[in-house]
Formats: C-alpha cells, structure tokens, sequence
RNA sequence: GGAGGGGUUCCCGAGUGGCCAAAGGGAUCAGACUGUAAAUCUGACGGCUCAGCCUUCGUAGGUUCGAAUCCUACCCCCUCCA
C-alpha cells in the first residue's frame, strides 16, 4: 500500500506534495498537528473528516498531536464574525478537554496521540517576545487572506489583535516542531503562515493538508450545528441510522470518501458504477455506511438494532420497540384527540395536532384516524402515531 | 459630525389604509408513490375551548369606523460623505 496514496484520499490540498514526499522518506514518525477550538466539544460528523484523517496517519505510525486552542480561543479566529469572545476559564477548557477526550477516541489511538494546550507556550511569552514574533510577518502578507482583503477593500473593521491569531497559530507549530498540519481548507492561511514561520525560526516547513468542509444532510451547505442539518457523534444509534439514510444518493459517495475508512477508493469506484449500471441497489450501499458509522461511534450490536429497528419502522411500517409512555389525566372523563395529542408531547399544539389527523397522519393502535372531533375516554390505554416517526402509548385516567 | 436606506411570520423576501394570519422562495412537517427518513408529485405550515375567536409585521404611544401600511418618540442595523 502506498502511504502517499492514502493521504491524498479525500484531501482538498497538500502543500507542498514534494515536501511530504521528502518527509515520508525520513523513516522517523512525522509530528502531525491539528488544531481544535477549545469552545466547542460538541463534534459532528463534519469534524471526523479531519480526525479520520489524524488516525489514518497513526495506522501509517506517525505521532499525532490534538491541540487545543486555549490561548488562541481568547482571541477568536476572525474567520467567521468578528464576535470578541468571552475569554474560558481554566476550568472551561478543562472539562471541554475532557469531552474532547471521550468523543475523539472513539477514532483516534488514545495510547497514540498528544493532547497539547497552546496556552503552555503562549503563556511563557512577555510583550517583547509577542513583538518579536510580530516583526516576523508583515502587513501586506497578512492582507492577502481572503477575508482580511475583503473587509479592508469594503472598509469593514479589521482589529489589530486578529492579525494576531494566525501569527499564534503559526507559533505553535514552531513550539511543536510540526512536520504537518492539517486542518480544514478554511484554516490554510493559517497553516501557511505557520509554515513561514518555522522557516525564521530556523525549521524545515510543515506540510499543510487541507480537508474539504463536510456538506451538511441538505448536500448543499456547510454541516454545521445552527443549519441544524449534522449528525452529531454522541447521538443515540437510531437517530444517526436515521439520518444517514436520509442523504441523498449522490451525497452518499460524498460520506463514503470523507467518513468511510472501510472502504478503499477503489472499491468506491466499483461500487459507484455497479450502481449506476443498476447492478446494485443504493439504498444496500446506505445501509452499509450507515451501519459503519453507527458501530464507530456505537457498537456493531447498536449498529445490527438499528438496522432492524429502521427496517421495521420505514420500510415495513411497523411500530418501533420502544414506545415512550404517558400518562395523561382526562379532567371530564374524556379528552379530544387533539389534546390528548399536544399534551403527549406528539405536536407541538392543538392546531398542528388538528392539520395533522385533517392530513390523515394520525393512527390509533395502528388504525388511521381522521375524525378531528374523535374524544377519547378516561381508562383508555392506546398507541398513538403522528407521521412515521412520532409515537406514546398514552394512558388516561 | 453630515446625508440617506432599512427593521415583516423559523430564514430570505413581497406588501404603503380595508380583499392581510400577510405573495413568492427556502427550511420543516404530512400524504401518495418508492428502492430508503433517496428522488418525484401533492398538501400543510401563529395560537385556541377551531367553520368562530384571539395574538402577530423593531418598541411605546397616537390618528382612523378600520393600520404591517399614516403620525410622534425611542431602540437597533446598513450605505455614502467627512
């Protein structure tokens, strides 16, 4: 197997190739560096392109270093917004270290991977040596990222303190002596100024490698948690299951290349074209990456149920297993469905409650119920279903 | 400091006195179909004691039989000039 060949799977760009080239030729592990905000422990699949890409480094035997951005997250990557953020506490960063920890070895090897914190070095450093590290870049360098051009040309502010955070970052692969950073492509100015900096202060540049941005359930934009279109790590089994049969077919080979570490890209590539000749059956290869995901983050027990519990539910349109009960009190003796409905926690009021027996979505025990005006009876005990996915045994009394 | 533009239902965005619970799109939800919570088509999409009533169009007042639309004050955002 070709070690270069593996790295470039999925990447968006390695620069400069003929660097990692010459490193990979070493012989000694590489120092490998990714950096995470310390503000959000919170991971999604988005996030797992970028440590997929960390473990398939340490299955090659290089040592992997997770930085946790302690001291930059005081100053607030002016990627995004410029929101000052409110500084952490210590104690902030170490329990969002701590979640880190429990959510990032469900793939990286925990007895193989550095956890650093930039505030280490950070804080050693007095004004002068902040200066000193200022004089390093200049001005006009710092202009040519993307964003920064954009808000100088259109007068919006840039504060001085911003040009600071890809300084910093650069910094530390000069404290972490990195041979490779990786990062999203929204990082690699970052990671380019790191590379220059290790150049002043006298090492050989890291090789920058830039993972694409995860397409969010929609296809279309960014996965993130405000789009509310992730699938985040620690959701229980059915839910990722759910979700991930949900993409569509064409972003289905998206996930397949960016999550999937089963599969090579050849096989990729065959099982594509058996698809499209209509040898196989998409929907089997989504079963397939979807129970993948679910036994990483899970277990392949989980994975086997949820499976079961989909094929049941969606495409026989059975009942699921567990059906949350309630219990409800029916003050004259008897409640309208709709009520009964909203009080059970199956819409969110007696109107959307009303639209949906009116569209026919509502089933009683398995039967469909379209009177609206239907009142159920104190001592009654029935399952009660609003769509495929909503389901209570409710109890009245 | 000066001049101007704007804040509408989850989001974008129409609406300038009654026909407005408010066009259109997106998101979402549901139904049909299916190979899946794919795709496609159809519908719904403020609340309620639901064929009626109540509350929404930055905030608070006012004019009017009647206001998202007019007036006053206030808050917030943006553009241009200095």
């Amino acid at each position: 197997m070709d070690p270069l060949k593996e790295i470039r799977r999925g990447v968006d760009e390695i620069l400069v190739e003929k660097d990692l080239v010459e490193k990979l030729r070493l012989g000694r592990p590489l120092r490998v560096k990714a950096g995470f905000d310390p503000t959000a422990p919170d991971l999604h699949l988005g996030h797992t392109v970028l440590i997929n890409k960390m473990r398939q480094f340490q299955d090659l035997g290089h040592h992997v270093m997770f930085l946790i951005g302690d001291f930059t997250g005081m100053i607030g990557d002016p990627t995004g917004k410029n929101v000052t953020r409110k500084p952490l506490t210590r104690e902030d960063v170490e329990t969002n270290a701590a979640t880190y920890r429990e959510q990032i070895f469900k793939i990286l090897d925990e007895n193989k991977t550095e956890i650093c914190f930039n505030s280490n070095w950070m804080h050693k450093m007095d004004a002068a040596d902040l200066i000193g590290l200022a004089a390093r870049h200049t001005v006009a360098r710092m202009l040519e990222r993307d964003d920064f051009a954009k808000r100088y040309k259109t007068g919006q502010p840039i504060a001085i303190h911003e040009f600071l955070y890809p300084l910093v970052q650069g910094y530390d692969s000069v404290a972490m002596k990195a041979d490779v950073e990786l990062g999203g492509t929204d990082q690699k100015f970052n990671m380019l100024v790191g590379r220059q900096l290790q150049e002043q202060y006298g090492q050989s540049p890291q090789v920058v490698v830039t993972m694409p941005i995860l397409e969010g359930l929609d296809g279309v934009q960014k996965m993130s948690k405000t789009l509310d279109n992730y699938i985040g790590i620690t959701e229980p089994p059915q839910e990722m299951f759910g979700k991930l049969m949900s993409i569509s077919d064409e972003l289905m080979w998206r996930y397949f290349e960016l999550l999937s570490l089963e599969n090579s890209d050849d096989d990729l590539r065959r099982m594509r074209d058996s698809a499209s000749a209509g040898k196989a059956n998409p929907r089997d290869f989504k079963v397939a990456l979807a129970k993948e995901i679910v036994a990483r983050f899970h277990d392949s027990a989980a994975a086997d149920h949820a499976q079961a519990e989909f094929e049941r539910r969606f495409r026989r349109g059975e009942m699921p297993e567990d059906i949350t009960e309630v219990e409800l009190e029916a003050a004259n003796g008897a409640l309208p469905l709709a009520n009964l409905l909203r009080d059970a926690g199956l819409t969110k009021s007696t109107s959307e409650a009303l639209r949906m027996i009116r569209q026919g979505a509502v089933r009683v025990d398995g039967e469909r119920v379209e009177d609206a005006g239907l009142e159920l009876r104190a001592g009654s005990s029935h399952v009660y279903q609003v769509g495929k996915r909503r389901f209570a045994r409710v109890r009245l009394v």
